[in-house]
DNA sequence: GCGCATTGATGGCTGC
DNA sequence: GCAGCCATCAATGCGC
């Protein structure tokens, strides 16, 4: 059980002594996977700034976008209930 | 020339009218991934939950790693400073 | 209750009709202190300069404090949550 | 001069080997000012939503008081222009 | 449902 | 004088 432990997992654990170090490397990686993309979008918009185009509206496309897809996920996933509510498998 | 356009970049634009379609479906499809490294992350966390671990302290040990590396290049970048500010080229 | 209202306080609410607008002068009066300081800040860099100080080095100096005190701020509180995590009461 | 030095104000500078100090320490006694101003504004937006205000809205409605506000200042700012213009001493 | 943490937007400052 | 950069502040989303 690692240090700060609250319940027991079960197993005896023997040597996951530097599971702790894992763990925060595997994050450290994906924040860094996750860094680069963020840094490519930055640049995306600044190609398009380049290009003429207003980064401001831009982004306000993408949000709306962003928003309606949820909403339409949404309605869909309220759609998927009902239909499983009349008895049907969705 | 796009048409949110400024400035003329030059050339007489015959096809570009789907620049902006093609901008935005970058950027979505850049979002999509980070979207997928940010829920990777919070399962990482999640799982470290699951062994007894304490989320909120990985998480302060996650951020101080963080800003040691950042504090590194500040005082790196300080001492570029300095050394302009004394006339060096850095 | 405010117009806005979600759940009702419990009293009767006679008068407040303009608790609203004391509010808004409250948060407004706070604003204006707030700026006047800014305004401070900003001069006491201008003095610096005018005083043959680099302004830019001068704000990476109280950033960095800024960010040791806080630095020293989170480990107190890491080991604040190191000292719980192992049932002391902190 | 202080260091990092450009112009010469004149004195011969005798001591003003502590005046950064206090520089820095002016600065900082002013940001803690104003950190303790937000705070007070962030409790004002607090207490309102403990009244049943949604806090979103009031921060719109300070932020168009705000415009308008600039807005006035700035047609009165253009009105005292144009009397001056005029021969008016405003 | 609330508070927190992250992310995005805005405004001020610096350099060209 | 304007554009780019940085720092601050608000808004959204997540977890408890």
């Amino acid at each position: 059980m690692p240090f700060p432990a609250n319940t027991d997992s079960g197993m005896d654990d023997p040597v996951h002594g530097d599971q702790l170090k894992s763990i925060v490397e595997r994050i450290e990686r994906l924040e860094e996977e996750k860094k680069t993309i963020s840094d490519d979008i930055r640049q995306v918009y600044a190609e398009a700034k380049g290009n003429g185009y207003d980064v401001k509206i831009l982004r306000k496309v993408v949000a709306i976008r962003k928003r309606d897809a949820n909403e339409r996920a949404e309605e869909e996933a309220l759609l998927d209930l009902y239909l499983q509510a009349v008895g049907e498998s969705a």
